[in-house]
DNA sequence: GCTATAATTTGAACATGTTCAATATTGAAG
DNA sequence: CTTCAATATTGAACATGTTCAAATTATAGC
């Protein structure tokens, strides 16, 4: 009831203008009883961005079965993204207010949202099934496309289009260019000059233990 | 004054942590005389961000003398800037606190953050002087190892390992990466695969508006 | 030196996120 | 039905970012 009633306020008025005194009201509490639910205002945000998850995986499931190309594929994900956000861009900047602060539990690389950023990287690497590409180029794909994919929310939060139909085309021209570069990776000629960088980006990454352990 | 009071206490105890009063108290002044310099508390980072151009700047024009490889200077340019920063991860987070929200003046797509940008941008820019690539390339290149510097960042604050060597080390290897790209990709032979990517990617970020106009 | 204007400084007041001791409600055990 | 512990709710109090009217100090023109 808190949960709806402030997510309410937060996507018609904006995350900062709206107190938790408001919300509270909204949901005919007393003040400190959404604290009994929710131990901080940015926790709220935090339950909101699993909803969010859930949705894009469900959502996922079900647009991604019958689609083959990884373009087309990788284009779907993305536009399942941001058709849930679609209503939310008042307040998804409050998604990104603590990821850059180390410990954080909303923190962007930390512990706190390792669950939701493997999943969401699988997610990723559903979209790439079926494209003949190694494990560990889809590994470092998903990576990358899950990095991009924030800078797509960024824009998106940003982007006062129709629609946001500047970020729908990114999407596209984003999805396009990647499934280009896989098969460009899959052309005999050029692999072995790729190859080489595939490699060593994998060997960053684990070492940066952005993938696998850490 | 007020600006290096602050900043001493950010840096000894953390953004967050440090009140307006506790400044204003170190500064020998009341409350309210803060604000008379500053409008906001997050205006002290906006200033402190602006040094921290200002010293960049000045570094690379420094130590890039003398340096060759596109590796080699683009390393370079990016430990400078950690070596500027290195005292300051206890509150850089909080550069990137209102990076997300719309309008904000220190948002990293924003109006406000305009100068500063197309500054960071020129100087990485610098680092790839010399080296024989297209104005487009070295255009798309900055933007993309401006971005790459923000993730560069974001993975200092979070660096616990002895003088951060992990991020020193992330640097290294980037560096060479994109110092073979560039070799790849004035290779003859791989250049007709590559470049309809370059091209597509450029369109790109011109729609999106991330590049020049906007 | 005097006055008027501008620049600076003050600290109390306000809004909002959060805490917490006190109170009320619920529900299981007897 | 009574008791009692667990659960839920309340609203006052607190800390902190910010505002602002009033007071003070500096500066320029005479």
């Amino acid at each position: 009831m808190i949960f709806e009633k402030a997510l309410g306020l937060f996507r018609r008025h904006g995350f900062e203008v709206t107190t938790m005194r408001d919300i509270a009201r909204a949901a005919k509490v007393a003040t400190g009883a959404a604290y009994y639910y929710f131990p901080s205002k940015e926790a709220i945000v935090s339950a909101y961005y699993d909803e969010v998850q859930r949705l894009h995986v469900a959502k996922v499931r079900e647009e991604l079965a019958g689609k083959e190309g990884a373009a087309e594929r990788l284009a779907s994900v993305l536009h399942s993204k941001l058709e849930i956000l679609k209503e939310d861009r008042k307040f998804l900047g409050a998604l990104f207010r603590y990821s850059s602060e180390a410990g954080h539990p909303l923190s962007v690389f930390g512990k706190g949202t390792e669950t939701q950023r493997k999943q969401s990287m699988a997610v990723f690497g559903e979209a790439l099934a079926g494209t003949e590409i190694s494990e560990e180029l889809k590994e470092l794909l998903s990576w990358g496309i899950w990095l991009a994919h924030l800078g797509m929310i960024l824009y998106f939060i940003h982007d006062e289009s129709e629609a946001q139909s500047r970020t729908h085309r990114l999407v596209d021209r984003f999805a396009d260019m990647l499934g280009g570069l896989v098969e460009l990776t899959n052309s005999a000629l050029v692999r072995p000059f790729v190859k080489p960088f595939q490699v060593k980006m994998l060997e960053t990454l684990r070492e940066a233990g952005w993938s696998e352990e850490r």
